[in-house]
DNA sequence: CAGTTTTTTTAGATTCGCCTAAATATTTCA
DNA sequence: TGAAATATTTAGGCGAATCTAAAAAAACTG
């Protein structure tokens, strides 16, 4: 089994993100979402194509190979883990949960995540709604219709919050959404594209056009 | 706050132990307890000492100072909460611990350590028997009694254990050793140091000079 | 399609934590 | 006390992971 530095896991995780099911990352994507500076980006990639987790052609981009996929859903297992731990047994508030599973997930112990797995009752997601990878790499498939494509007057529920930046977090928590919630889109004005939307029985809030793609809801 | 690398919180933790209560440590001792070379600790030494996290005297030695003290206290609370939580939650056995501990001792995050204490009841002694600091550093003192002192056909119980290398906790599993059991010193060897140990209601075992030191009792 | 802009790579530097080899200080002891 | 043994430090180097600046490739665009 391959041993792989902290940075080099972080790495894979977010090409895996930024791949999306398939498809090519760019130097520029990757640079941004690690918040690293290209050339920083070229030097891994050069070293993870060395360790054939990946596939890498120069000025073309990058695609994980099979054996990356595997590491990254093992990284992505023991994130959503964490965080479902930090929310359901320590009492964190979900948005909190984020960047200490950051850390929680570079300890790489397999025994650890098993039975950390068992301890918590085998849970198929996490707080936020994403699927937790079994210990084959395995996971449910996550809710891809957003809120704004939520028909007009149809009840759904929030499964899912495509996104954990602390400004999103902060802005779901005062429109009084979460995981579970229910909603119902009540007008939906095209000039903007927002929606008004009545949350849970008795409560009516606005909602952006680019909020409501980032709700991911199920009927 | 002081923002210290896995490294650096190694080597004071180290240091701590070495200094078991006062005193001064050199460098060979502290290269011994973290299996490296003179030359990179001397390196450290230099890096803490401006960081006032301990004192050092080239050529003559060092020791922690307050705030080292108070640092070393934090990586030691953490590293034995998590020791309890996989003991006591996941299930591990008291001898796999350690290693994984040493891992995820190394996540700062005040909210995360607290919360975890909370969720473990506040445990005071870790599954080795020795002591968790609190919060603000304070801890109970663990036993100081060895076996080895105790006296002929006075029964007693095992509280700690002094050390943790897999070999030393291999042999107390065999001997049926653990935190907790009920102990009795039938007859003393004095050509070997050697005892003829009452484990449990009816079990006979022999124990060597060396194992009977580490083996610490409260009567 | 040729120049401009954008993206990517290369080259070279930096910090951290470690190493080896050599120099130096301290301790031991004959 | 002076030579040998031991401990410590210094000097210089290495790999990992980052960076900046400059060069090169690719992509737009008038």
């Amino acid at each position: 089994m391959l041993n792989l530095s902290a940075s080099e896991e972080n790495y894979l995780k977010a090409i895996y993100h930024l791949q999306a099911g398939g498809g090519n990352v760019s130097t520029k994507a990757l640079a941004e979402s690690l918040q690293a500076r290209p050339a920083s980006i070229t030097d891994m990639m050069k070293k993870l194509d060395a360790k054939k987790l990946l596939h890498y052609r120069p000025y073309y981009g990058f695609t994980l190979s099979p054996e990356g996929r595997k590491a990254a859903l093992g990284i992505i297992r023991r994130h959503r883990l964490w965080e479902f731990f930090l929310a359901e047994k320590l009492g964190f508030a979900w948005e909190e949960v984020h960047p200490v599973a950051e850390e929680l997930e570079h300890v790489r112990h397999k025994k650890l995540v098993d039975k950390l797995d068992a301890f918590l009752g085998f849970p198929r997601f996490d707080p936020h709604g994403d699927p937790i990878p079994d210990s084959k790499g395995r996971m449910d498939k996550a809710g891809t219709v957003p809120l704004s494509e939520l028909p007009l007057q149809q009840p759904a529920r929030v499964c899912r919050v495509a996104g954990q930046s602390s400004e999103l977090l902060e802005l779901l928590r005062e429109k009084g959404i979460g995981i579970g919630t229910r909603v119902e889109v009540r007008r939906r004005f095209t000039y903007d594209g927002s929606l008004q939307v009545q949350v849970r029985p008795n409560r009516s809030e606005t909602i952006s056009a680019q909020l409501a793609q980032t709700i991911i809801i199920e009927l």
